[in-house]
DNA sequence: TCAACTATTCAAGAAACCTTGAAATGACCA
DNA sequence: TGGTCATTTCAAGGTTTCTTGAATAGTTGA
């Protein structure tokens, strides 16, 4: 992943509407959701959420089709991934503490550094 | 990490600038760098600088210490750490796809999941 | 073909963000 | 005390982003 569509990723879930439908649209897998039942579940004018998915597409950390009438999208789970790991290994350069404080079910391999689990410092 | 400080650390790093500022600070550890270095390093004029250095410390991604006039700067890497935690654990709640898309040197030990290392997925 | 339904596009206004030069603050040294 | 240096604050401007209602496009079924 290139900085420029890691900066269009960071910027896409820099917003709490957006991180709202990664939030709800991830524990649906491929499957994903119909556009008109997310704007119900969160309560969202359909231009208004129209406006954010295609931010999260566009940024490809969701994708889309088309079902009947409806449209249905779904997370990308290597888009975010790979943004994540830009931040982390590109852009801190795999710096030992920094993937040591990904607390919590994510660890550092590098150079054998074991696992951190549990609950998330302070 | 909460919601509203997840928010500020991933608006904080979707900026370019920003961005360039974490890459050259990592390395520097706890010691960090002198403002004015910082600008002679990037060229960056110094209220733009001083802008985005306070951007990320209000963020929690950097700290900063005087000595003597000079304003010495380092990235704070819990923040950097519970930013990427909460996006991967608790927005997409673990999602294994999402961890597996972790590559290279991140990986999932959740559900003793294994490594995944060497370059990029496409 | 027509009506109903789903979703997107458009346009306008409000809000937030970024950059810049000028001014101000605070620390050190002669 | 006065001057210089390092950094921040301020104010103005331009740009981008977000929200909203109105209009549009495409699909389905009677």
């Amino acid at each position: 992943m290139d900085r420029s569509k890691a900066l269009a990723a960071l910027s896409a879930l820099a917003h709490e509407t957006r991180l709202d439908l990664i939030r709800l649209l991830t524990p649906q897998g491929d499957e994903g959701m119909a556009a008109g039942q997310i704007a119900e579940t969160l309560g969202l004018a359909a231009p208004r959420l129209s406006f954010h998915l295609s931010a999260l597409e566009q940024a490809g950390l969701l994708r889309s089709r088309k079902v009947a009438r409806n449209v249905f999208y779904s997370v990308d789970p290597s888009g975010i991934g790979q943004t994540i790991s830009y931040v982390l290994n590109d852009c801190c350069r795999d710096h030992p503490e920094v993937l040591a404080a990904c607390t919590h079910k994510v660890l550092a391999s590098d150079q054998g550094a074991l696992a951190v689990s549990g609950t998330e410092k302070t």
